[in-house]
DNA sequence: CTGTTAGCGCTTTCAG
DNA sequence: CTGAAAGCGCTAACAG
């Protein structure tokens, strides 16, 4: 069944059965229903990609995420998905796993017309995005979000990673903490490394030494950061604070403090980055500072269609930030 | 840019071009060479649509789920990405919200040739599934998960909710409780029917009194049931065992207790539905049964793609079923 | 092994 | 307001 087919049933032309499809002013109100109706006795609908083909418009975007099994990509999904549900847009995810090798196949292969745009946060090990310039050469505009590349003229949408780093530091502070320390992820990414310049600012201006043992490296492989934690956790003098730029480090500090029989939060108190929403009801001694995920993906994906539909375009190397914010369970269930 | 620019370019023609892209045996391998590397030099890649459009095979399916911000569902995106991306195929995702009319409105959507099959987990709404049955009239398969409806002839993955629910409910019998409370969201679904089921079955097999006081069903929406399980909690006679179906109720149930100042796991012991990996971790009092989530979606996307491809396909009416495990953390962090 | 030709299903002028 | 015809970019059948 196509348009042709159904044009034979109706006594019109196919031209005026598309016609009837796409709202066109050159129709009749009356064939127009009459044709619709049918359509939808039918159950008939005009082929998507025989129609992109031809308007070279394809309603759809691409989503490039490292992971999933996670909350912040997670809502940042549900904020995307929200913009192109309005829109009218189709929704392809692809996960990278943290891969860059398969980050830039994707990429590629998007190359061959199935999207009209894409938004993307990028792989840890991702350092150059050439595969990227190339998709925007051939006319398909990139937002990126959250993982971004620092030294790249495009369209970014990220957060105040450097004050979110040094607000959360400096509520350890004002807890009392004294040795302070930072766990994170190498990356070849800017958000760690904004993540840490706080952590580092904040010492820095409540006249904390600074001390390099403390900040910890961690590799990503789980029985790997579980002793390195644990080695941290077993000094003579224990660290009395933990800022986590990772959730994942956060969780394992937990499991090692149980393991260590180290008291939460008398001994150590943990701030971790974080969008897992139960996390503090389910512990209250974890305090978190969690990104505005849902907004971010709202905000990208607004970005995008706005370029897509040429109203309102974002110029070439716009940046926006928006702000995380400080969590903490309120008192009474502190006890 | 297209193929037959590319043929001139190289004094080939066009369908040359084509067979040295799709690695036909019709061709030397010498000149797909020399093409593919051209195609590389120019960074062309050809048009999926039309190809699309020619062969009616779209490489690409459907995801359609009634939400996503809940990690049983993060999984089960992973374990379909994970499949479909070893077999080349692209994934949309269309989030319901537990829609039924949204959901419906997709379905429809789909008609349009923009797939090749569809996975679905129903929203909470849907009572007939009629919009699906035309799907697959039109050649379209369809592999429900998880969310499913019982009466109907279609291809299942599903876990054993009857049997989880039973040992559940037998877990907490074997904690000593006494008096076992239910929590549940009203479903057309059988999943919730049949967890119920099991708590019922294993009340009566170890000669608990079935009080229907006890069975909460409640609505989704936070502030109500936030006050329907505080009336539970005020009870004169509290509840010593709490068994949710749901994660956000037993999170729910969390916030509860810790407003009233009841002592979990002392005074009331929770289990519950739940995927949040962390969970048990964050907070050792709490025990999951935990549905093998990812596994669900490879299977359901193994099961499409076996279908797809017309080798080993499942019958019209097949079913498998996956089991839940009960996830306790280990006694030493009881304490 | 390579090329020619027709057509997948739709939209878009342009004529009427 | 409606219709005829050309063509989006690709592939499949067939001829060479």
């Amino acid at each position: 069944m196509n348009i042709k087919d159904l044009a034979k049933i109706l006594n019109v032309s196919p031209s005026t059965i598309s016609k009837a499809f796409r709202n066109s002013y050159d129709i009749s109100a009356e064939t127009r229903e009459r044709i619709l109706a049918k359509a939808k006795e039918l159950n008939f609908q005009p082929n998507a990609f025989a129609s992109s083909l031809r308007t070279q418009k394809t309603k759809t975007i691409a989503v490039v995420l490292p992971e999933i099994a996670n909350n912040f990509f997670t809502l940042v999904i549900n904020g995307i998905e929200a913009v192109a549900q309005k829109q009218g847009y189709h929704v392809l995810i692809y996960i990278t796993h943290e891969d860059a090798q398969k980050e830039k196949d994707f990429i590629t292969s998007l190359q061959s017309g199935r999207v009209d745009g894409v938004l993307i946060s990028l792989s840890q090990g991702t350092t150059d995005s050439s595969h990227l310039l190339e998709l925007q050469e051939k006319g398909i505009p990139v937002v990126y979000f959250d993982r971004v590349l620092e030294n790249i003229d495009a369209i970014k949408v990220t957060t105040n990673d450097f004050e979110s780093g040094y607000a959360a530091t400096e509520h350890l502070i004002q807890q009392g903490c004294k040795k302070i320390a930072h766990l994170l992820f190498h990356e070849h990414l800017s958000i760690s490394e904004k993540r840490k310049m706080g952590y580092l600012q904040a010492l820095s201006d409540y006249d904390y030494v600074m001390n390099p043992d403390l900040i910890i490296t961690c590799t990503g492989n789980h029985n790997m950061d579980y002793k390195i934690i644990k080695e941290l956790l077993s000094a003579t003098a224990l660290p009395d604070g933990i800022f986590s730029s990772i959730e994942k480090l956060a969780i394992l500090s937990y499991e090692v403090c149980n393991d260590l029989d180290i008291n939460i939060p008398e001994k150590i108190k943990i701030i971790t980055f974080s969008n897992l929403e139960t996390a503090s009801l389910l512990n209250p001694s974890l305090t978190t500072m969690t990104q505005p995920a849902y907004e971010i993906g709202e905000k990208a994906a607004t970005i995008l269609f706005n370029l897509l539909t040429k109203k309102n375009p974002a110029s070439k190397n716009d940046s926006f930030i928006l702000k995380s914010s400080l969590i903490k369970r309120n008192s009474t269930s502190i006890n």
